[in-house]
DNA sequence: TCATTAAATTGTT
DNA sequence: AACAATTTAATGA
């Protein structure tokens, strides 16, 4: 077996597909690159492929007229998005950027369709995702009207390695601090402090361009009211 | 491969 | 927001 195929048979759907779906969705799917910094599309281009995360780090964003960035979520390796657009063949709703080098897979249209026509393991796994999304988006609004600073760094911490949405990404996340502050809606300097106190209560250990997640439970969960624990 | 320099990232004010 | 310190990446011998 080819090592792109072993590549698509680790996608989190794939398994969820006969044997003849499989092999239609793997013949629709390209390989691509980006270098770190390189958008993957633009708000507004027209939708052709659904995208998948092999390697690396993408985060979805939008800058508004005055210039001000806004990023809405990471997806880290294993993570596919774009469902939503390609669903309703529209224009993208915002810009797709790496912000490491990334490694990504590419399904065409016509394919994604396909497999929406016909296969019910692919449906399953569009609603698990959907659903997901959906969980953390109205988390993230949720945590930005509620949470301190601090809170809401280790939230999105742990959002990057969820496993139903980055389900690849493992214990060490490589970002940056200054792409952290973005995602928590935090000043820079504010993230650089949270990290130390995380650290320091053992939740996470950080390093140049990484952080290792020690108890992502307890990240996700962080600044609740009560503890479930 | 190693030393030097530039660039990126971090820590602090 | 600005600055200094540190780490990584790039360059060329």
């Amino acid at each position: 077996m080819s090592e792109r195929t072993e590549i698509i048979q680790s996608a989190i759907w794939a398994s969820e597909l006969t044997t003849d779906e499989f092999e239609r969705a793997a013949r629709g799917i390209t390989e691509r690159r980006f270098d770190k910094g390189n958008y993957l599309f633009h708000r507004g281009d027209k939708v052709d492929y659904w995208h998948g995360v092999v390697t690396g780090l993408v985060k979805m964003s939008s800058v508004s007229q005055s210039g001000k960035a806004i990023t809405f979520a990471g997806i880290g390796a294993g993570g596919w998005f774009g469902e939503g657009s390609v669903l309703k063949d529209e224009w993208r709703r915002y810009d797709l950027v790496a912000i490491r080098n990334t490694h990504a897979l590419l399904m065409n249209r016509a394919t994604f369709m396909w497999l929406y026509e016909n296969s019910v393991g692919f449906n399953r796994f569009l609603v698990r995702q959907l659903n997901e999304r959906l969980a953390q988006f109205i988390a993230t609004t949720e945590y930005e009207r509620l949470l301190d600073p601090k809170a809401r760094v280790a939230r999105q911490i742990s959002w990057l390695g969820n496993p139903l949405l980055c389900p690849h990404v493992g214990n060490v996340i490589e970002i940056t601090q200054d792409e952290l502050a973005l995602l928590a809606t935090v000043s820079r300097p504010l993230v650089n402090r949270s990290l130390q106190e995380l650290a320091q209560e053992g939740l996470l250990d950080f390093a140049h361009g990484a952080i290792t997640v020690i108890n992502r439970q307890k990240l996700g969960d962080y600044g609740a009211i009560e503890d479930f624990s």
